[in-house]
DNA sequence: GTCTATAGCAGGATAGAC
DNA sequence: GTCTATCCTGCTATAGAC
């Protein structure tokens, strides 16, 4: 269990903080065992009381993500009610700025950023963008394009087209939004083009 | 010059050959001079006659990849006959057959490869991707969009905003075509999403 | 332009005392 | 669970002979 104690965290806590913050800076690779224990202020030989090796680090950050994401998607039983209230302007710039709000968490950016960067040296990495990113975010929209057809709200097109021609604007955008916050350069023009890009597509498939 | 005489590469080509492949597999932190060297055939001292140090062949490297995407584009004084001569339809899958055409050949892929890999480390690679492919292929579909408005071809809509609704989708397809190669994995659902993609987009902005 | 030899350092990980 | 001390390996890069 989580320390029950106020403002103690745990050396492990403490260990995969700076690892997160390292790793989303410098890359797994660019990071070493000695960094982040000196970040820490415990001794290299300590680190591995806490996990048998580098790697493991990596892997329970991964996992930590995956728990992370899937709670940005609402579940399907309570779509229908927020379908049901909503406009189709309202319904998507509600999922937007939920996304932005999940992605302005410091922790979440982070986690975000290692996933990019890993995305082509760890299989790990590649596995989480391929399911629990891109196929459950189509799935899950795929469903919601589904009831919009039935609910006579847009016109009746293939739920999986209209999926992707929604989302992987959206997933581009969102790589150059990154690339440019790593730079530290201004991200205004793209976050315009993502709303852009929302009202261009309901306009296209409002009924 | 290149070399006169058939067959005969140079040890720096070779090596820039064998770093371009290596790095692609595995990316440039993951890959040493050692390893190189033993491919090509000579000692790591050796290697340090053709390049100053090891970043020197990556940002070669980038250079030779500026060029070559350079020319994936048609320039802009043939464009008129070339819109002029072709259906919608035609222009836009022809277009995108270039692309195929262009990534297909292994050199090229393997840039590809190296420039995803390294957009988060390497800030000539997030620049490449900023500007030489993201920047200079949405300027281009401006243009293109500006004419097709003016020849009538399709509806009177901002081209900027046409560009992104184009060319968005097909780079987050790309990432993932990318993405799934590295696995070796089958590439032919992303590639139908991008030809339907072409269609859907024709068929939203046509006259 | 190639080689041999080596410098000089940083990496991950372990043994064993406390 | 933390420490000191250490191992071993691999890395980039250079000096200098041929």
């Amino acid at each position: 269990m989580k320390q029950t104690d106020k403002s103690k965290i745990s050396t492990k806590d403490k260990i995969l903080d700076v690892a997160l913050d390292l790793f989303s800076q410098k890359g797994y690779m660019g990071v070493s065992v000695r960094e982040i224990t000196r970040e820490v202020g415990i001794k290299e030989s300590s680190l591995y009381n806490h996990f048998q090796n580098k790697d493991e680090i990596l892997e329970t950050i991964f996992n930590l993500f995956r728990q992370e994401f899937a709670k940005t998607l609402p579940p399907i039983t309570v779509l229908d009610d927020i379908l049901a209230s909503s406009t189709l302007e309202g319904f998507f710039e509600r999922g937007f700025q939920n996304f932005k709000e999940h992605i302005n968490q410091p922790k979440n950016e982070k986690f975000w950023r290692i996933l990019f960067i890993e995305q082509y040296r760890d299989p790990m990495a590649r596995e989480i963008f391929l399911y629990d990113i891109i196929k459950s975010t189509l799935d899950f929209l795929e469903i919601v394009f589904e009831k919009l057809i039935a609910l006579g709200k847009i016109k009746k097109m293939t739920p999986n087209l209209l999926a992707s021609e929604y989302q992987y604007p959206m997933f581009s955008m969102l790589a150059e939004y990154n690339m440019l916050r790593f730079d530290q350069k201004d991200t205004s023009d793209i976050e315009r083009k993502m709303k852009d890009h929302i009202h261009f597509f309901i306009s296209t498939v409002k009924l």
